[in-house]
DNA sequence: TCCTAAGCGAGACGGTACGTCTTGTCTTCCA
DNA sequence: TGGAAGACAAGACGTACCGTCTCGCTTAGGA
């Protein structure tokens, strides 16, 4: 179905917000980006900005949403090929990929100068994903530790790691860095104490 | 040396300047918080605060380096009497214990409400700790794994277990936190999968 | 050609602006009176008053030059049907009956309570009638006085006049006031020493 | 009597505030000098300020006070020895002649950048000194002529000429002022129109 | 082809918070 | 005890953004 005209003058708008609040935040962070600045920037009226978005936020959490959506086809692609056992961490792999790919836009937004809600909402798409497998294993936990406390724990861990490389330039390939992060996971860190 | 009167005002003054800005948080989050109202629930003027701070973010950054001493503390005493080779996560009993014990500052801190600001102080604080800890272990890095990702690795996890345990109100004993998270990473979730 | 709706909107804040700063000149004189009462009183936010005016002696002076401007109209008419010789002292009667007519006005600018700015603006405006009739006397200066001291010797008079009279309440009508100082500065205080 | 040290010490701080004012007035003009810059070219702590005086007018009119009684000695002596129909305007040429030997202070007083406090002390001063004279001539007033207008009169014309020669350096002697004031004035400027 | 509704820019406006500056009071310490 | 030092409350200042609003201009769709 063609979209009308009209709609496409709107995403035309709302896509150049996103992309003037992406350039400033690359260049002096997002808690430092003002509402003005980013209408100036998309040559955009403000009162055009608050008929289409609620606040600099709400732009934000807009924008990520785009994001999510990508990442959970990529992974939804990506875990059907896999074998059974080696889903937990299946994540891991596109997820590095997709960071990679997009590398300008994940330092944005995570990096140190992005802020947390960009953060949040990417913990909170992988939690999604460890809670969706580690359903499917009922059967193992009787081990006592609460099912929420290994998704965090998991999640934490990647996101860290995550984190630190794409701070540090992302000088490893994401093979490299799925592999070593699912080693310390699996394995544990046992041989390092 | 007994302190000047003087001294002793400043102290006084900054403390309820602390004290102000933590109940706040409490109530409504630190991003909601204005310095005005940190002032007047203080009984203090506003001048007096610029006089004392240079922003909310300095008076919040400065409360946190109380934590920082006495997590720095815990840790040192608690570390000397363990073993060699539990010392790698040695953090994480102390570090559930302080966080239990002052529950409320904590969750004003950190919980979902608290900025990134503390939380970052400290994960920055356990890093170093656990980057202290990895140093004497040098022999085992056969891994090819980078240092500081093991590092991230092991922090993340915690960060994310502790942040999860004190947002679900701190349930479970510190003890028994203590125990699960040192399962997990020592051993792996091999077991899961 | 009919002025667009939004600067009829501005000349209402600006002149609603004057309108409250005049009324708290006369209740607590000019320097006791703050941006923000101004504002209050006006029902206008702060920020809108810095929007208009740099300050508050902005706007006073701003509202000056309505004054200025009539005082100069006024005295264009009454000057140009005057007989040749009598122009010189010829802006005091209009002077005179400007003031008496808008009295309050007066009061608040020039009275005690008024501030310099506002009788400096007269002063001047006054200095450069007299100024422009002397100059069209030259012939008459073998004195050897300066233009200036005689222009500043007459409206010095004057203006000190004008504010005994407003401050002792405008008692005796500008026709009578006008014959006094006319009579003073023309023929000279020989009869009195 | 000689002075206690004490009092000795007391007018000593006194004298080097007033020293104070006088040079930052002469730099960037009464109003923009705050108590604090006095103090601190004085090297005197502001609280003592607050000792001695209790406002930055205060000090100023403390200041006045030693002008004013000195032009009265003046002014006493001098219209002593004057014959009794020019004593009217006796006030001139000693008030010319005091500026001139003061003619820092009295730029600082008086000029554009002194406010208008001092204008008034000096203003007042010389009315009375008129207003005197005026009294003793009470048989001539047949006139019609408020007394009182007649006196600001001829103050408000001196105080505009001296207010003139002083903010334009004081290049013609006092003599010359005087004699130029006190034609203008006793014959009029009839010659003028 | 007009014309009507929408998207849009421009910008006035009231508000809130900011960080700075000055004032006047008070307390502590030193000489 | 007089003065220096300086902490403090109070409050005005001018600035920066915010979110709301009203206004016309432009422009595309249906009449």
């Amino acid at each position: 179905m063609a979209k009308r005209p009209i709609d496409r003058r709107v995403a035309r708008t709302r896509e150049t917000l996103h992309q003037a609040l992406l350039s400033l935040i690359l260049e002096k962070g997002y808690e430092a980006t003002s509402v003005e600045e980013v209408c100036e920037r998309a040559n955009i009226g403000r009162s055009t900005f608050y008929a289409h978005f609620t606040s600099k936020d709400d732009l934000k959490r807009s924008g990520l949403d785009h994001l999510r959506r990508k990442l959970l086809e990529r992974h939804r692609s990506a875990s059907a090929s896999m074998p059974a056992g080696t889903r937990l961490l299946g994540f891991s792999l596109p997820m590095f990929e997709h960071a990679r790919d997009h590398i300008d836009l994940y330092r944005a937004l995570i990096g140190s100068k992005g802020g947390a809600i960009a953060l949040d909402t990417i913990r909170q798409t992988l939690c999604d994903f460890v809670r969706g497998e580690l359903a499917t294993t009922k059967g193992k936990d009787a081990t006592g530790i609460p099912r929420e406390l290994v998704v965090q724990h998991i999640v934490g861990a990647y996101m860290a790691v995550l984190i630190w490389w794409l701070d540090d330039g992302a000088k490893l390939p994401p093979g490299q860095m799925d592999e070593f992060f699912q080693r310390l996971m699996s394995e544990g860190i046992a041989s390092y104490s």
